[in-house]
DNA sequence: GTTGATTGTTTCACTAGTGAAGTATATCGT
DNA sequence: ACGATATACTTCACTAGTGAAACAATCAAC
């Protein structure tokens, strides 16, 4: 019976975990500050950066471009960011957070996630750092793979 | 320092690390099966079943109702499944893999992805088993947290 | 044996992502 | 100064998921 349950088994596991804790924590964020957690994801990164682009926004979440030309449309109908043309460069826009946006975001920051502490406590420190390791193992094979399909 | 990154790192490690294994997988399941990580999915578990209905996959694959309502849609598009009323039950579908379907799995077991293998190689079946498991840890919080939204 | 709840499925409107193709602006090399 | 190439972004068609509302068939209770 060694036969069947061999990789599906980690991969589906991390689909469903995925899947899940993002479900849970949309509600909860939806719940506290009127955000999914891809949105959350976006503002903050927006806040921290001081003067962020597109390309680097996606860059920096590791996602398409277009996803995020639909992310940012979304948030901007929410009133929840900002575009403006850059000077330096008239092909790029210049992401800012709007009012309401810093508010969400503050709302989050102070108010954190039950699941997120949940898993926090269930772990602890160590096994977290660990486990998070392991998937930044699985994103490098991962990277490495398209890689190798990119080339070879 | 130690204010911002706490919990964001382990949820957004979690949603990348399953968003690219699973465009990796689709690229080469694609290429050797003609069909995606989830569809494989789907067609193993009903290749498993011996009558299987669309309400018992989803709980299965632990997804909602109308997500296996459109994956059939698609499955039987492509030529791969076959849905035929229930003889005890009229409300139910009972979903079967037509011989296309069986050679696509076939094709996938015969011919294993390189990414599995390579995930496989790397973390070694123990540190695997140990992964798997607080994946399923991460799981079982979610659900508890499900659990206490619904009802407190 | 109706009546009411539960179950199996679908539809709809939505978020979130991919990839390919297109447009516009910038930047290089010569 | 120009043409080729690269970069920033959008659009389109697609997969894959959620949740709420509907509908029909089944099951329990009375």
């Amino acid at each position: 019976m060694t036969h069947d349950t061999r990789n599906p088994r980690i991969y589906s596991r991390l689909q469903i975990a995925a899947q899940l804790y993002r479900k849970v924590a949309d509600r909860q964020l939806v719940e506290t500050a009127g955000l999914t957690a891809p949105q959350l994801g976006v503002l903050t990164r927006v806040g921290a950066a001081k003067a962020l682009n597109q390309t680097s926004l996606a860059r920096d979440l590791r996602l398409n471009d277009s996803a995020i030309t639909a992310m940012v449309r979304r948030l901007i109908g929410m009133g929840m960011l900002e575009k403006t043309r850059s000077e330096s460069d008239s092909r790029a826009f210049v992401l800012k957070l709007t009012e309401q946006g810093q508010t969400a975001i503050d709302r989050a920051v102070s108010h954190p996630i039950a699941i997120n502490r949940r898993i926090e406590q269930e772990f602890g420190a160590e096994a977290l750092l660990q486990f998070t390791e392991k998937l930044n193992r699985i994103i490098a094979l991962c990277d490495e793979e398209s890689m190798v399909e990119a080339e070879g």
